[in-house]
Parts: structure tokens; sequence; C-alpha cells
DNA sequence: TTGCTTACTTACTAGTAAGTAAGTATATTT
DNA sequence: AAATATACTTACTTACTAGTAAGTAAGCAA
């Protein structure tokens, strides 16, 4: 594994645990035992290194929803709510979009651009899962899927900040019951 | 108005705009004229300050609750929602819970245990009042009353998140399916 | 074998972070 | 009038931030 992939697969840890002001290149150098000036070779500001660890996510996605075409809605559904265990299981990571939106206002405007083509991808595909899946009868839910697909991806997004402090049981209490929302 | 006091509203409000680690002493000694160490007068360090922040909101919400006790339980309900619209009017902030949950692992241990208190205290006021609301017949959802409290004040707070780069109508379509969502 | 590229290190800068020690002006108490 | 407390300022420290300039060792290409 070349040491530019070995920085964005930590940074991006970092990221999703503490934040864009929360790590430092050196949490990084330290972390991988090279010297700062080494991660601005492969990243020449922070801002280049955060771009770059959005466009792999959300090139991640892209492949993902592909792969998972084949699947019937509910499979969609259920891996895209594994997604967020995933991230608690993570030493309790946010998801990439909270991460950053907490950090919006310190956010380079490219990168608040990037964050904003991905968050909406994201929730575009979901409300489309939902919209489509209802009409094959898999799913059940009042209001539009525009707004349920809202209200799962916030409160999974919620979900994992309230682990931390009110630990994993809270978490699963809410997807549970969010899936049991959609349930027809 | 004392300084104390300006110092602790403008605390607050970089606090919810920018998270724990989003804003310093700097920032606050700048906007009311006076120097960095007037504040270390005040609060000793930053874990102070933002201890008397959480303390701060903790018993605004406990005047809050007691002035509300008179209402029926769908003006609480309602009331609570509006502390969200609230931080979304005033420059897209998160709420208290969100800013210090997203910088969680920056948090002395001091802070993540009043943010743990109060956290508790408004999960359980709003389950308590979701249950008997629903006993008194002014609501009707699906799960048990804490399940529905957690996926309604998750979904706020990513709400509030979402809205940085969604915009407005987002948190307003998911704020009103929440309430739809527990409509009789 | 000379020159160029890749992937770094060394050594630095300017700026900012929280925090502190000592001094000062004003008001209050004795 | 003298002592004390309040609410600061001045001037500083230590530690860390992103970022840079210059040098170097290894490998490949002509």
């Amino acid at each position: 594994m070349q040491t530019r992939d070995k920085i964005l697969e930590l940074a991006e840890g970092y990221l999703l645990q503490q934040g864009y002001g929360g790590f430092s290149y050196a949490d990084i150098a330290k972390a991988l035992n090279i010297k700062n000036a080494a991660i601005h070779y492969h990243f020449a500001s922070k801002e280049e290194l955060v771009l770059a660890i959005i466009k792999n996510a959300h090139s991640r996605f892209e492949h993902w929803k592909k792969h998972l075409e084949v699947q019937v809605h509910w499979v969609r559904v259920s891996r895209f709510i594994k997604i967020y265990d995933n991230s608690c299981d993570k030493s309790d990571s946010m998801c990439l979009v909270t991460a950053l939106c907490s950090d919006y206002a310190l956010l380079p405007t490219k990168v608040q651009g990037a964050l904003n083509n991905f968050a909406k991808a994201i929730h575009q595909w979901f409300s489309e899962i939902l919209a489509s899946g209802r009409a094959a009868g898999e799913f059940n839910f009042e209001g539009s899927a525009s707004q349920r697909a809202s209200i799962i991806q916030t409160s999974l997004m919620g979900g994992l900040l309230i682990n931390r402090v009110m630990g994993r049981s809270q978490y699963e209490d809410i997807k549970n019951q969010l899936i049991n929302d959609i349930q027809s």
C-alpha cells in the first residue's frame, strides 16, 4: 500500500472521529512515522487532502450503488443502514457528511461544494429507493419518499452522535424504529 | 450586562456555530474588545467556560420545562421543536448537544460528563411527554415513547446539520414529517 | 553517465492556541 | 487614610498549526 493511500485512509479515520479541525498533519505524520512535509508532498494543503477524501468516498458510494442494483429495495436500504452501523462499530465515528457539516463554517469553499454534491447524491439515491420500493409494495410509510429519506438519514446521523454519549443501545433503538416505520 | 455574561453568551454562539475546537479565547476577546487574559480572569480554562455554558443551558432547560408544565402535551412538543427552529434561524447553528457530540473526542472528561447529564435530561423529559401525551390521546405513533423521542431528537439534530448543506427546505420537510408521524 | 523524476527529510516560517505572572486603575470596606 | 477586592491590561510562555524552501537518496531513461 502506497504512502498516499495510507495518508488518505488515516486522515479519513481521524476526520470521522474528530472532525475537520480536530486532526492535523502532525497526527498523520506521527502515526505513519513520516515527516509532516511528506504529507504536503502528496497533498499540498489540508483542503486538497479532504477534497480527496470526499472524492474517494463519493466514488466508493457510486460503485456501491451500482453493485447493489441487482438487489431488491429492502436489501439496498438495509445495506445503507449497515454503513452507519459500521461507523458505530469503528470507534464511534461520525459519518462523513456529519463530520464535515459540524465543521461547515471552517471548511474551504471547494470542500463545502464537494460535501454539497455528496450529500445531494446520497439523499437523491435514497429517496428513489424508497419511492420505487413503496411502488413495488416493499415499503409502507407516511409522507413523501424524500421526506422519509431525510428523516432516516438525519436520524442515523444524529444517532451516531448520540451514540457517543448515550451508548449503543439508543442507536439500536433508533435504527430498529426507523426500519419499523417503513415496514409494509 | 456584565462582561462575564457577555463572554458566556458569545462563547455559546461560537460553540453552536463552530464546535468546541472551532472557537478561541482570541475570537471572544476581539469581539468584546477586551484582552485574552480578561477571559481567563472570569473562566480560568476553556473547560470551565464550556462547563458554565452547559450548566447555563441545563438550568434554562429546567426553567423552560417548569414554565411549560401547565400546557397540554402537544404544545410542549411544538415548543421543543421550536428550539431547533430558532437554532436554524440563528446563523445555521447546531444544537448544544450536537456541537459537543461532534467534538466529543476533544472534550475534557468533566465536559463529557456534563454533556451526558444534559442529553439524558432532554431525552427523559421528551420520552415522558410523548408517553403521557399518547396515553391522553393527543399523540399516536408506532413503537415506544423512548424510541420515538430518540428519532425526533436525533433527526432534528441531523436536520440542523443537513440544513447547512441542503438548505432550510429540507429541514422543514423533516420537521413536518416528524410531526405528522406522531399525529393522532 | 548524465539528467530527470519520485518520494521523501531537514529545517524552517508565520500564525495561532491556551494559559500565566505581574502590574494597574477603580471602587469598596475598615 | 489605608487596606482590600474587583476587573481588568501588559507582556509573556509553551505548544501546536498549516505550510514552505532547500536538500537528498534511489531509481529510471536517453
